[in-house]
DNA sequence: ACTAACATGTAAAGCGTTACATGATTTA
DNA sequence: TAAATCATGTAACGCTTTACATGTTAGT
């Protein structure tokens, strides 16, 4: 039985399933450049949590590094994290997206809204959405043939595409807030 | 200057901005069948919660109802309340999306995982996200030609084709599962 | 010598959920 | 009259963030 542990802490568990030992400090900078696109990156505060709980259940040990000593302690993924991971990684029930997408709250409460500034939220995010799109494609770019890493350039290029694919509909959302303020502009 | 509040606490608000009065309970249903599929459903606690604290900034008021007394309390926005959710709609900083697609992590994983497993798994969102699609199919079909609500039904049918995409970046991606495993056999 | 970046953490507070409690109303 | 649904709420807990504290190391 596998201990219930939240999305974060797995996926911080994850991280380290990669094959490299990393500090936490190492583990934000890699999220922020990863997880990002597909799931979300925790606080760095929350990281650490996160390791000192991963150390407590025994999922990950602090390795006493060679090279750089620093004040870094760098944190290894145990045997047992492995596989209580991939247990977590198994289970078929699986939560369902979150999607919190506050630009669609404002439009659907348009009403209320100054149309032009409308416009310029809308278009602040499909300018954001390619931006996100073409950083999810460098990391795709980035990926290696190791076959450790081949289901992660996928996920990199589901990323790409999904934010490709945010872009392209507030785009539509555009050409739409247009044709609404056309019709009522006749009136 | 408007009081800092979640955008949780500004969609329920939001609810009461279309004209009708409405219980929390009420509140609670109509979150499930249209905020749901663009934003995210509260649970009913919260929505209780954000009632009272609404109330408290004199944003919403409950009002003696005329017809199905019960036990109900229904609540109306005020004027103050609907000027405070202008000008929050109106505000251009808006936060990016939040997404935690938890599908994506375990592919993410999936080198820890069961191939066959992992199939399920996004064909299971996959089937998901064609479900939603048609839900939000259907509130955008029940949309009125009232002004009030054009840009909601607007943002109806920016949901449908966002599922609609997940479906197809899903569908996409079980090709590439598949491809994968093939490509493995060989070997 | 100074600044920026590195690196780790603590404390407080807010958001949000689940589980539970309570009672009224409708339907069988 | 029993069950289901309506209807509102409380309490406890967990997740997550922000703001802050602290010290180190590297570059200029």
């Amino acid at each position: 039985v596998t201990t219930p542990l939240p999305a974060t802490a797995w996926a911080v568990l994850g991280l380290l399933s990669f094959g490299r030992d990393l500090s936490g400090y190492d583990l934000k900078k890699w999220a922020d450049s990863s997880l990002r696109y597909f799931y979300w990156t925790p606080a760095a505060s929350q990281i650490y949590a996160e390791l000192r709980r991963l150390e407590a259940l025994g999922y990950v040990t602090s390795v006493g590094d060679t090279s750089d000593a620093r004040n870094k302690r760098i944190f290894r993924i145990t045997d047992s994290g492995r596989s209580a991971l991939a247990h977590w990684v198994d289970r078929l029930e699986t939560e369902p997206p979150v999607l919190k997408h506050h630009v669609m709250v404002r439009v659907w409460l348009g009403h209320l809204a100054d149309p032009e500034r409308l416009r310029v939220t809308v278009a602040e995010h499909r300018d954001r959405s390619v931006e996100l799109a073409a950083q999810a494609a460098a990391s795709a770019a980035g990926a290696s043939a190791d076959p450790t890493w081949e289901l992660a350039g996928l996920v990199n290029r589901w990323s790409q595409r999904h934010h490709e694919s945010e872009a392209r509909l507030a785009e539509e959302l555009l050409g739409e807030l247009d044709a609404l303020a056309a019709r009522r502009a006749v009136r």
